[in-house]
DNA sequence: TCAATAGTGTCTCTCAGACAATATATC
DNA sequence: GATATATTGTCTGAGAGACACTATTGA
């Protein structure tokens, strides 16, 4: 006969009962992005109940152990809720867990943040919060106090973005699908806060091999501009050397 | 008289009951990483209990809510109990959370990587294990299935950690705290998998001024080496450049 | 033809790689 | 002095910045 402490493993699961444990409450935000009039914008929402009821916060919720299958799920569902959208850039940030972070219990929010391009976006409201907008993002500040920790979150998160945009391709994920170098050109510029050099810009972006020529031209202002896309199945490019921002 | 729907703040948090929702389990987990020998090794428990009973897996245990202000007094605890180290560089990795990751319940693991110098360990057992070793790891593979999805883990966190190697200083975390540019770059070689040039390597520690002399030398060779220790203060170097890896 | 925007030519600078050379200890 | 290990000198090359220059359109 076993001994009772060694049941064996499907046993031993069996009778393993969760709630005897008390848990950290877990949750996901992700901080959306997108780039428009010449500034970085995050989506926010504003809280339908408390706590924090009618402050802003980043686009987030409980994990819904039924309905997702991992963490990304629910960003993703979070995401699709508000947005419409369904396949963005989708990156995790950060994960902050403690035990004065939400009022009600021990908490815990895995943080992603997400690159779309403003024009595929159709605002939803949904039912955890009475508004949603874009908030502009100046200078790297974020001008309004969110819920819980979220202006913490959004400006070290903002800080992470705009370092990553010094050695990789990520903001082809900002601009559509077909674009000009000069329009990728301004969305590093929005995130750097910082002029760029058209050559060395162009030099860059061209020997990477992450952009392809559409061959058509985009007309409207005064000489017309080629028209890229993002080459397909290529991941984000990752330069051996930085953008060599001035201010830093 | 307020209505029931608004009962205000406090009194909302008060009648919070957070055991009406089914929640993910949450854990951490440490990936310890040591260089010797000429090699980079990983801390390694041998799980005392289902699930995976027997199996080795990285360091890590649940959150307890009484005892762990937050995500990373939870790392800083297992550590401790393992190898007697209070303040190790530690740094967050990712978080994995899906229904299917551990066989009781949907889990999220926050997962961190510490950086130490062995010669600071005194291993200990601990009560969740039978056993404790440090695995060697060769040439970015993981030679032993261990428990979970730890062997997934420890893969990743692998060439995370080998890909920071090119540009940033992480490895000034694994020498002692006095050190020779020699021992110091033998790390980065082991962590490369490559051989570097000295003299841009020294160039290049030197130049960024994380490292300066003790004015002692270490003796014990054929030529004493200078030993050099790091500058009080400063945080982990980030080169403008990468280390230019031949195999990438 | 002019203004505005797109796009190029080319010089310099910095820092990594390559590798020969030098320095300082023990034997 | 021979040898092993630590350390330096210096040339080359890639890719970033600077900036003047050319190209192509609409008005």
């Amino acid at each position: 006969m076993k001994p009772l402490q060694d049941l064996g493993e499907k046993e031993f699961i069996k009778n393993y009962d969760p709630a005897i444990y008390e848990r950290p409450n877990a949750s996901v935000d992700t901080v959306i992005y997108t780039v428009f009039d010449r500034a970085l914008h995050v989506l926010l929402v504003r809280r339908a109940e408390y706590p924090f009821k009618n402050m802003w916060s980043l686009v987030g919720g409980f994990i819904d152990i039924h309905r997702d299958s991992d963490l990304e799920s629910t960003a993703k569902r979070k995401l699709y809720e508000k947005t419409g959208i369904n396949t963005p850039y989708l990156e995790q940030y950060e994960t902050i867990g403690s035990k004065t972070r939400d009022p009600r219990y021990w908490s815990i929010t895995t943080v992603y943040f997400a690159l779309l391009h403003h024009s595929k976006v159709s605002l939803r409201i949904g039912d955890d919060a009475v508004d949603i907008k874009w908030m502009r993002i100046t200078n790297n500040s974020v001008p309004e106090v969110l819920a819980f920790d979220h202006t913490e979150i959004l400006k070290s998160c903002c800080g992470r973005l705009r370092n990553k945009v010094l050695y990789t391709s990520l903001p082809l994920h900002l601009v559509g699908t077909t674009f000009t170098l000069v329009e990728l050109q301004n969305v590093y510029e929005v995130l750097l806060d910082e002029t760029l050099d058209a050559k060395s810009f162009r030099r860059r972006m061209l020997s990477a091999g992450v952009i392809e020529e559409t061959g058509k031209m985009k007309l409207g202002s005064r000489r017309p501009a080629k028209l890229y896309r993002r080459v397909a199945g290529t991941n984000t490019h990752f330069f051996m050397r930085n953008i060599e921002a001035s201010s830093y």
